[in-house]
DNA sequence: ATACTTGCAAATGCTTTGCACGTCA
DNA sequence: TGACGTGCAAAGCATTTGCAAGTAT
């Protein structure tokens, strides 16, 4: 909920112009608690201000992702997802089923992917891990899709 | 080396008929070595057939991936990577100077993340680890670029 | 024979870009 | 005002698809 407040100094620390158009496109990033594609941001942005075009928007996070305030992920449906860069390192589980996505971090995997990286005479400049899972013991819960229910 | 041999097989058990292009094209998989993308494959296709169309190369690879005969990987740059499926998962290790990719397995982590999974309730479908790395202590050796030796 | 394959070209979906017009500093 | 930002439409890429002609079984 510190959004809007750090709009103005995050385009200042980058020496990005502060325009209407980034003002409602980081104030949507800011708030999004899940990972949307260009597509769904823009969605988002239009409801707030119709005038702002798709390209602009693919501008700001690509301009975003350079500076390092956001992070840009592709999973396996190919479009590319963002959000705002963390401190800490983490990845991600993706249910397959409903397309959530649920970040976590294992400090004992970074620890051995070093190792490997280390053993084979590289260092790391960054990494991913996805793991694609779905639900244990198949909930009937399928999205509006219920049978009718007992009298 | 017990490539061209295993491709009837491989087409019979798949249901799929036994044509001039998809020999050339399960002959080039089979032979290769690194993780080309469909471009390169078709290249390489072209170099024995001329006459291969780059949609069947993309035809032949998607169906073949649909059996499990083939890999697919999408790594940061974004573009479909192939190999043949392996019995065993592994990972990949991915230079960032150079592009080569070098396969890993690390039975720990397949293990922690498991158990990941579980903690959050879910079971693994797939997943995929990348790890973007560069030689330790930079080497010169850079793809002939090498500076005049030294009488 | 006939269902499956192919080559070609056109279409797609996501993303980037050229350009002339607006606008922040 | 001058460099930067924007909308629009066109261009780019990687990949897919419709169709008519070719081919394996």
């Amino acid at each position: 909920m510190q959004s809007k407040k750090d709009i103005a100094t995050l385009c200042k620390e980058n020496g990005l112009r502060l325009t209407g158009p980034r003002r409602v496109i980081m104030k949507v990033l800011s708030e999004a608690t899940d990972h949307p594609d260009v597509v769904e941001l823009h969605r988002r942005v239009n409801a707030i201000d119709r005038g702002i075009a798709l390209a602009t928007v693919y501008r700001t996070v690509n301009l975003l992702q350079e500076k390092g305030v956001l992070e840009r992920h592709t999973f396996a449906d190919g479009r590319a997802r963002y959000e705002p860069a963390h401190q800490e390192h983490h990845d991600h589980l993706i249910d397959v089923e409903t397309g959530d996505v649920i970040e976590f971090r294992s400090d004992e995997i970074e620890r051995l992917q070093e190792e490997i990286a280390r053993k084979h005479g590289f260092a790391i400049v960054s990494h991913k891990l996805e793991i694609y899972v779905k639900p244990l013991k198949a909930k009937v819960q399928l999205r509006g899709n219920r049978p009718p229910a007992k009298p």
